[in-house]
DNA sequence: AATAATTGTTATCCGCTATATCTAATATCG
DNA sequence: CGATATTAGATATAGCGGATAACAATTATT
């Protein structure tokens, strides 16, 4: 169970995914998508797939998941939360947020600490370590992959992109 | 191991995700998302979920999934091909779809015929049902999914998502 | 003080994805 | 032609992410 078995098996099974337009020659022509390429659910999946897959790629060197590296941004931002504050607004349910934070705990990125107040709720820090990696995962998703991001999009479009998910995400 | 029970699951289990934002005055006011709203993956994955959770809805009265719905579209628009040529061109890995083919099967909704000219193989053709529940769910995802899409983001930004998407998926 | 609610946790289940392997059938090539 | 390789579908299996129920410890409510 290394850590490092999840993020790097992550880069390699997306290989298999990424040759759907399959077909270099292959059998006997492409097939047709009909309106399956008018369906904004399809494309968004395609494309965070791929997202994600050149994210790992971009960040392969640090072992982090766009998960891990999420949970890493929202401790460093909200320093004294505890696990059901972090796991909620990262709209990942309390019970699996313990493996989370036990892989990234065991890795020496974050600790938890038994708060004072209540004795019942860790307060998750970052440790030294952890804010070297954040900062140099900062670096590596700035510089490689949102950078390819806004070179394949353009930069408006890329803002443009941003600025509907985001609405997609809340107000629908 | 009902059909129903799988698209239904998945309208009642996404649910749960949803009260992300959390805190409707709730602990202690809202966590800072920091750069996590600027990474495009992170708003397109949330995106993403919304989205395929919207479209659960709409389409719950046929019990379809978007995965099934796309299977559907694309043995309307391209008969006569086999498994693994459906399979391929949606990203899904023949082991696999077995079972999802089983799925449709057993609702005849799709049948597998095997080759003449190549008795490996099966050609998957929509039976009766089959094309009848397409042409229902194509209009409940036009009329109510869809529809709602373009309500939220405006027909030209609609387009212009799906442009982005689009290329993402591809050339990315 | 008794009861209810909350935090973290464990166990468990389901679905999607991935790999290896098997068989039947076909293709390739000496 | 016959031996070998390849392909299509299928099975088994493993892994991860997501979901629910239940539990102990702690805190809140009444």
């Amino acid at each position: 169970m290394t850590v490092s078995k999840t993020a790097a098996d992550a880069v390699r099974s997306s290989r298999a995914l990424r040759k759907e337009p399959v077909d270099p020659a292959g059998d006997d022509s492409m097939l047709q998508l009909g309106e399956l390429s008018g369906l904004l659910g399809y494309s968004l999946k395609r494309a965070q797939l791929r997202v994600f897959e050149d994210f790992l790629r971009c960040v392969a060197p640090l072992q982090l998941t766009p998960a891990q590296f999420s949970v890493l941004l929202l401790l460093d931002k909200n320093p004294g939360r505890n696990q059901t504050e972090i796991a909620n607004t990262l709209g990942i349910l309390r019970p699996n947020f313990v493996a989370m934070l036990d892989a990234l705990e065991s890795r020496d990125l974050c600790a938890r600490m038994r708060s004072t107040n209540d004795r019942r709720s860790h307060i998750l820090v970052l440790t030294d370590r952890g804010r070297a990696v954040l900062a140099r995962a900062k670096k590596l998703v700035a510089n490689k992959h949102e950078a390819r991001l806004i070179e394949v999009l353009g930069p408006a479009n890329h803002a443009a992109l941003l600025e509907m998910l985001a609405k997609l995400a809340q107000e629908f």
